[in-house]
RNA sequence: GCGCGGUUAGCUCAGCGGUAGAGCACUGCCUUCACACGGCAGGGGUCGCAGGUUCGAACCCUGCACCGCGCACCA
């Protein structure tokens, strides 16, 4: 056996056993390994953004998939942990061009252009994409690094180009004018689920408009948004209102701008609350969603009033055009002041749409963008309400359903640079040009057109019914679609995955909109695998066979909507089953106080940081051990010191045992003899002999079976942080504290065979606890599973080469328990020993004694001398007497045990008054709860009703409260005599 | 407004119908030959509040309060 280092240092052993496992391709998942006895298991890592730095959910998330793997592995499952970063379209490009301004070599994107910002941006992801993927490495992450993907490599490209014209052709895909949520910031369209209603403090401004019809009335209008007055074309009351149902169709003098005082309609719709504000609504439709509507009901006029970075255009008036859109609203304030009609301004508070990205209030804003209908919502919604795909915690289920049955359509498309450019050519043409350039669609046309005279009003709408084949070529990859414009031109689109070099020389133009990063991140967990869409490759692709679909998915509630609903959709549309099994919805972590960990707070430590400081496995540990199934973690650096000192004692442990192997001179039995059952890994000292087992050996060996079983029990059902605190407890308390302690009784003996056979109980047990602490603590069991010599003897595949693909312990079943000797009683037989002790030292600690001392034990039962010794080491006793008739000294302290009387004779020590008063205390405790079951076991009401089991439970107490009252008071009486 | 979590020892949490628990922190003692990143002992809680069900409630039910989160609304 090789010597253990006195300290273990963390730092090398992690970077060694690191590179070994990569060395010896131990994370890479080989498909042709599955079979029926060797099941898979494949979990695909929520993909880091590429500008991404590791954080504390990352390492929250990372270890749990981690430990997931391991344990898998140790199962003996084939395991793909398939790892990759996300393109991150509009987070990317924008830190790229932060850092591309700062270094002043752009001052807008328009500078570089379009190809030249991505060529920067790839070569930007070349240099740093890495970061996090090594930042991974240090925590320990066993992923198939041979198989990491981005979800902007080419073949990942060629999936998301596939997806999209599939779904274009289904007509699920369709362009259109709508209000967006528009982020002046990114200058792009952001989805529904990116937009983050944030509370804000503002001002409610009163002010009143003329009623051209009748100059004596004037209405007062509330807004929030006075600078968008010049983009008002009607205003809108209740018709159900009282107070102004009579106005509608007449109208009002707009004042702003001053230039430019329009009369507007006074119309009449329900949307409005005529309990709000005055009950009188301004209409801006260009600028509020619900506004646009009104505005499409009555067919009002739209004035867009903003430039798409939110600063106020020409058409806001000379007064306002040039501002910013904030300070347009104080010198909107300020001219309606001056022209005397502010009424009032009150502090309000409402929610402004927040960009989830770019942090700046999203500005509504009618713009033409492509959207998508949802597919495989049905079955995506019934496979986790009938419970065929588990979330745990299973409270996000309604969360899931409740968002899928209002389901709004997707805003899909991006006006950035950085992503997958939709696959879509276009080119406008009138009925001439169309019908001699491209005679083959005459009859599409001749459909388009019949079909618009029935649908006279949407002409937008009307068009995009329409789905077509072009004939430049056919295939599954290529769909044409023909949609009027409204101005007697039609538009001919094509969307196609490899046709644009035709299209161009045809004059189609591709759209410049990419993709939002979601549309690609959802086909994460096939994409990875090599899918196509083609059905005969992907049918003979022997990843996706083996490992589609995935076993767990692990990540946090946030995106359930961005990124788990919509990986479930495509998960059915494209390869017709779930993605994955279950899905494990991590906490928030927090910091002490309860805040959520952000880069502005500060209060996000640095993870790396911490390894550094405390090692990867002390850093997994602390962040497990507070890691509730289904709560937020407060994260706090104590529970990373904990694990830390927890690694140390395992350290220490180990170096125990090996400073004992001094009697390594004894042959093992053979294995005939002392049978070593199928789960027990081979021993470096000996076969565990039954007959030499003392009541400690065969007590610990029962708190490992429960330790195993809770493990197992917990890890099945994701309880990370019950799992932790059975292995805290079970070694550090059971086995450290007591097992360890009361063996040097035999060890620090003479009996050699005795010492050895105590020696292969612990190899025993520290072989298991190894292989029990390993998904949790990779580098350190690694370290000592080789250290200590348990890799020898077994073959490569089985813990020879790695702990990681040692048999995950079992627990032993009643056989090996039989073969052992061991009965369930045994348990309480140890336990009684060390309550004694416990009390015993007790005695020694209320009378302040640090020293070895002379305890008597006047038993109530015969002990054998091994037991006496045990309790001896344990009590620190020099001598410990055993003396059935032992007649101690008047006032000498004593405590009942269930062993009998502990006596800690004070030679001329003693204080009667003290003592009376201590065992008074105890008397008087005892007596209280003796008062307590006598009451109850009084009370015919409780004796009647209660079962059996219970009603046994309380006489059983009342005997022992009984017992214990009667021998205090002997004692006092001694006392007192 | 609707919904979901949470409220137990100073802190972080477990317990979810039958004698209130753990870890950390705290206090005292101990540098005893694995470990002071340690050992031993100890103090500390009317389980958010108010009702109800029950022989019995931290646990089940109802209401309320406070903290956090989501959805909807937000002129």
């Amino acid at each position: 056996m090789p010597e253990l280092e006195k300290t273990y240092t963390p730092a090398e052993v992690e970077a060694r056993w690191y590179q070994r496992w990569l060395d010896d391709k131990c994370f890479e998942a080989d498909p042709s390994r599955v079979s029926e006895k060797r099941p898979a298991y494949s979990i695909v890592i929520p993909p880091p953004n590429v500008t991404g730095v590791l954080h504390m959910g990352h390492v929250l998330n990372n270890t749990i998939q981690d430990i997931l793997s391991r344990r898998a592995r140790m199962q003996g499952k084939e395991v793909l942990w398939l790892p990759g970063t996300d393109h991150a379209g509009i987070a990317t490009q924008n830190v790229v061009e932060k850092t591309l301004k700062k270094q002043g070599v752009i001052k807008h994107r328009d500078d570089l252009g379009r190809e030249k910002l991505v060529e920067k941006i790839w070569e930007w992801k070349d240099k740093h994409g890495d970061i996090i993927i090594d930042q991974l490495k240090k925590l320990g992450a066993s992923c198939d690094w041979s198989r990491q993907r981005f979800t902007f490599d080419d073949d990942y490209n060629a999936c998301v180009m596939r997806v999209f014209v599939d779904l274009y052709k289904k007509g699920l895909i369709y362009r259109g004018k709508r209000m967006v949520n528009w982020c002046p910031s990114s200058l792009t369209a952001l989805s529904d689920e990116e937009v983050i209603p944030t509370p804000q403090k503002g001002f409610m401004y009163h002010f009143k408009v003329q009623v051209v019809e009748e100059p004596d009335t004037w209405l007062e209008i509330a807004t929030t948004r006075p600078e968008t007055i010049p983009g008002d074309t009607a205003v809108a009351v209740n018709p159900n209102d009282p107070r102004y149902a009579h106005l509608i169709g007449k109208h009002i003098r707009r004042p702003l701008p001053l230039e430019n005082q329009a009369h507007l309609p006074i119309v009449g719709d329900e949307h409005v609350d005529f309990a709000f504000g005055t009950g009188v609504l301004k209409v801006t439709p260009a600028h509020d969603k619900a506004d646009f509507e009104i505005g499409q009901r009555h067919k009002l006029e739209v004035i867009d009033i903003l430039h798409p970075n939110a600063i106020l255009n020409e058409l806001a008036g000379k007064d306002l055009a040039g501002l910013e859109r904030f300070e347009g609203r104080k010198k909107a304030v300020e001219l309606l002041t001056e022209l005397g009609v502010m009424v009032k301004e009150e502090p309000h508070q409402n929610n402004v749409g927040y960009s989830e990205r770019a942090g700046v209030p999203i500005e509504p804003r009618l713009s033409e963008q492509w959207f998508l209908k949802y597919p495989s919502v049905k079955e995506s919604q019934d496979v986790v309400a009938k419970g065929e795909m588990k979330f745990y915690p299973d409270r996000w289920a309604k969360v899931y359903d409740h968002w899928l049955s209002g389901i709004q359509d997707w805003c899909i498309s991006r006006q950035v640079w950085w992503g997958h450019r939709i696959p879509v050519w276009s080119i406008d043409l009138t009925e001439e040009e169309i019908t001699q350039k491209f005679p083959a669609l005459g009859s599409v046309l001749a459909t388009v057109q019949e079909k618009l005279k029935v649908i006279k009003s949407d002409v937008a709408s009307a068009g995009t019914a329409f789905v077509a084949s072009l004939n430049t070529r056919d295939g599954d990859d290529q769909h044409g679609r023909l949609v009027p414009m409204g101005d007697g031109r039609y538009r001919i689109e094509v969307s196609t995955v490899r046709q644009s070099s035709a299209l161009e020389a045809m004059g189609f133009i591709q759209d410049p909109d990419v993709l939002d990063t979601w549309f690609s991140s959802w086909l994460w967990p096939f994409a990875t695998m090599g899918w196509t869409g083609d059905k005969a490759k992907d049918a003979a692709n022997p990843t996706l066979k083996a490992f589609y679909p995935t076993t767990d998915l692990v990540t946090g509630p946030d995106i359930i909507f961005f990124w788990v609903a919509r990986m479930i959709m495509a998960g059915f549309e494209w390869m017709g089953e779930l993605p994955f099994k279950n899905v494990y919805y991590t906490g928030i972590i927090r910091d002490k106080q309860g805040r959520k960990m952000s880069k502005s707070l500060g209060n996000s430590p640095d993870p790396l940081d911490l390894i550094s400081k405390y090692s990867a496995d002390a850093l997994r540990f602390g962040i497990m051990r507070s890691a509730p199934l289904g709560q937020d973690i407060r994260y706090d650096e104590q529970n990373v010191e904990l694990g830390r000192n927890f690694c140390t004692k395992l350290w220490n442990a180990a170096r125990f045992r090996q400073m004992q192997s001094s009697s390594s001179g004894v042959s093992p039995e053979s294995s005939a003899e002392g049978v070593s059952p199928a789960s027990v890994a081979p021993v470096t000292e000996a076969e565990i002999n039954p007959t030499f087992l003392t009541s400690d050996d065969k007590w610990i060996l029962l708190r490992l079976n429960t330790a195993i079983a809770e493990v197992t029990a917990a890890l099945d059902e994701y309880r990370f942080s019950d799992a932790t605190g059975t292995l805290y407890r079970f070694f550090w308390s059971e086995y450290c504290d007591w097992y360890i302690e009361a063996s040097k009784a035999v060890l620090q003996g003479s009996d050699e065979k005795r010492k050895a056979n105590t020696l292969a109980v612990i190899d025993f047990v520290l072989s298991h606890t190894l292989r029990l602490f390993h998904p949790f603590l990779p580098f350190i069991t690694e370290e000592l599973w080789h250290g200590m010599g348990f890799n020898a003897d077994l073959p490569e595949n089985q813990g020879g080469k790695s702990i990681m693909f040692a048999p995950w312990p079992k627990p032993l079943d009643e056989d090996e328990l039989a073969h052992f000797g061991i009965l369930p009683e045994d348990e309480a037989t140890a336990n009684q020993k060390y309550e004694t002790v416990n009390l015993g030292r007790g005695l020694k600690s209320t009378f302040n004694i640090n020293k070895k001392v002379r305890f008597v034990l006047k038993p109530n039962q015969e002990l054998p001398a091994h037991e006496v010794e045990v309790i001896r080491i344990l009590l620190n006793a020099e001598p410990l007497d055993v003396d059935a008739s032992f007649v101690p000294t008047k006032g000498t302290p004593s405590a009942l045990t269930p062993l009998g009387t502990v006596y800690l004779p004070l030679d001329g020590l003693i204080d009667v008054e003290a003592e009376r008063a201590r065992v008074g205390k105890d008397l008087a405790k005892v007596e209280s709860e003796l008062e307590k079951v006598t009451a109850k076991l009084a009370d015919e009401n409780f004796t009647s009703k209660v079962p059996q089991k219970v009603l046994d439970e309380h006489q059983q107490r009342l005997t022992d409260w009984q017992e214990k009252s009667a021998k205090l008071k002997e004692m006092l009486a001694a006392l007192s005599a």
